[in-house]
DNA sequence: CGTCAATTTCGAGGAACGTCGTACTATGGA
DNA sequence: TCCATAGTACGACGTTCCTCGAAATTGACG
């Protein structure tokens, strides 16, 4: 019983990116929120980096969400995670979503 | 009188469109497809037009949500509704959005 | 080693969602 | 007028989703 814990950190290949994935793992005021505050920070971001009206254990699950869409991936440090933007990715499936998606006024 | 008991096709101004509730509204495989074939077609299509695997009581529904939205328009013509997109309006919100989901191979 | 800080896992409650069948309205034609 | 057609309204059912608290994990530091 050697703990055979599975890789939290298991993101989707860029061509396992689903478009749905995507559009519903944005479709949160919550995630849109992390994802807003990624693209303006513009480098990693923590966890307790992220201001978002949950707690902690439902951030987990908004990040996992976001982490296995594609949109997003973390860097274990410590005991920190970093997370980040997966701009390239994406802009290069979708050119102009996450572009359009983050000039919305509302 | 103009309107005697129905609310029928009430859409969104431009202004009051979110990107939240777009990519609710986009979140969902029905409701994409009937996006895609909108798009493709170019041009307004009845809902018997539409080709989705599902009643025509749920299609109704989804084309309220897609109305409500904002991502489609609906026009009345006897007994049969076409719809549209309103890719306009989109596009001057959100740059880029819905080209980038209708790029989308997957 | 013991403790603290950062984050995840688990389980559960409640709300929202997608789906359908049936009944209904409204329009157009025979 | 009667009937077929196009689509909607309503109610119900099962599933998915968001949220939280409590417990567990992991690594850093004294």
């Amino acid at each position: 019983m050697t703990t055979p814990h599975l890789s939290p950190l298991a993101h989707p290949e860029r061509d396992e990116i689903t478009v749905e994935g995507v559009l519903r793992a944005l479709a949160d005021p919550v995630r849109l929120a992390i994802v807003r505050q990624l693209a303006s920070a513009g480098t990693e971001v923590s966890c307790g980096g992220l201001d978002v009206p949950v707690t902690k254990s439902t951030l987990t699950h908004h990040l996992g969400i976001l982490r296995q869409a594609g949109v997003t991936s973390g860097r274990q440090e410590g005991t920190t995670r970093f997370n980040s933007l997966r701009r390239n990715d994406l802009d290069e499936l979708f050119p102009g979503l996450l572009d359009g998606v983050l000039a919305a006024r509302r």
